[in-house]
RNA sequence: CCCGCCUUAACUCAGUCUGGCAGAGUGGUCGGCUGUAGACCGACAUGUCCCCCGUUCAAAUCGGGGAGGCGGGACCA
């Protein structure tokens, strides 16, 4: 029984720390609070969709989630002005109502509290505690412009150890590319008589290109795209035949398509096998390895389920 | 506060001394080869030369002013 929830909000991610904490939590507490936060800025991709699958995940096994909106931390990130910032965090509220989190998802805005003077006497008691070097190595992930970091740079894990304290996180969720803050946040926490939280952590997917995921390099695809930008950019997307290693649409099916859909049906040409149908992730995968799947055929079925992945977030987004 | 260096295509940078069509590599787009992509081959496109003022027939280049970044020095009762 334990299991059952445990082995759900397990599934694909790259790590739990510590998995035995997480499954104590699920064993033996009520009323868990989870959350993920966002820089609003940019158009959201599958990127994103990740962690919101989990969140959803946690929702399933009976967790309370929180989408922090995090405009702050979007301004010392140097995403953009206030104004704009504001702007992209309206539009994400949209889309992440449009995603299918749960009724009773709790939206909230960094802004709305990450002024309020006992949480500023936080920001700088956690400053007071942690050295340059530990804070700048935290951002290494996350931060734009690596080397010349700004000041702010350096207050934006402090403030993500001070939400995570603040909003009372059983469970704090984020890509990898999160763990050194969120390591941060365990240790200092605790020191300070908050809670140190369980982090789930998802993996950071490779764009299209197999190159890291950018919206700059425009190597993904974003929950706005139509479905023939989708299919446009899965045919052009990098898929070596018989490599199963880095493969962004093998990513596809494993993170995405599978999680989504009981049966994957594969059209394919007479002349190449007619069509073929998979219920889990690993037949296919072998599959491929072997030879007995063309990437195109891949290619073609991924582009079909994303779409019947994104087309009801796409036409959710339209109709609000 | 003082001194030195840097700023040119999406990125990394040549070019500045000695003024004369705006360059290379990487990346990008298109085509060829593949039942996909990549690789490979071929073609194409890159642009506020950080900003302003000046000198000049002519300024990325010279002069003055400014902005941003980097490094050092000084200050440290």
């Amino acid at each position: 029984m334990i299991n059952v929830k445990f082995e759900q909000v397990m599934s694909n991610v790259e790590e739990a720390v510590t998995e035995d904490e997480l499954a104590a939590l699920l064993d033996n507490e009520t009323n868990i609070t989870a959350y993920a936060g966002y820089e609003p800025s940019g158009k959201l991709h599958l990127g994103h969709l990740l962690t919101a699958y989990k969140l959803m995940d946690l929702q399933s096994v009976g967790v309370d989630v929180i989408v922090l909106l995090a405009d702050l931390h979007a301004y010392l990130n140097e995403k953009g002005t206030m104004d704009q910032i504001r702007d992209w965090a309206d539009h994400y509220q949209k889309c992440f109502s449009a995603l299918g989190l749960a009724e009773g998802t709790r939206f909230v805005r960094g802004s709305d509290y990450q002024l309020e003077p006992e949480y500023t006497k936080l920001i700088l008691k956690l400053a007071r505690h942690t050295t340059l070097n530990r804070a700048r190595r935290s951002m290494d992930e996350v931060s734009r412009n690596a080397e010349d970091p700004v000041v702010s740079q350096m207050i934006y894990p402090l403030m993500q150890t001070a939400d995570i304290g603040y909003l009372n996180i059983d469970i704090a969720v984020g890509g990898i590319d999160q763990r050194k803050i969120h390591m941060l946040a365990r240790e200092e926490l605790h020191s300070m008589g908050f809670k140190s939280p369980v982090c789930v952590h998802t993996p950071i997917l490779l764009g299209l290109d197999a190159n890291k995921m950018s919206s700059s390099s425009d190597n993904l695809i974003a929950i706005e795209d139509s479905p023939e930008s989708i299919k446009k950019r899965i045919q052009s997307a990098y898929c070596p035949p018989r490599t199963v290693g880095d493969n962004p649409l093998l990513q596809l099916y494993r993170y995405y398509v599978f999680p989504q859909f009981k049966q994957v049906e594969l059209e394919r040409p007479q002349q190449y096998g007619g069509p073929i149908c998979y219920e889990d992730f690993s037949t296919l995968e072998l599959d491929y390895a072997v030879g007995k799947l063309h990437p195109l055929d891949l290619k073609n079925g991924a582009a079909t389920y994303i779409e019947r992945i994104i087309g009801p977030i796409r036409s959710a987004l339209r109709s609000d």
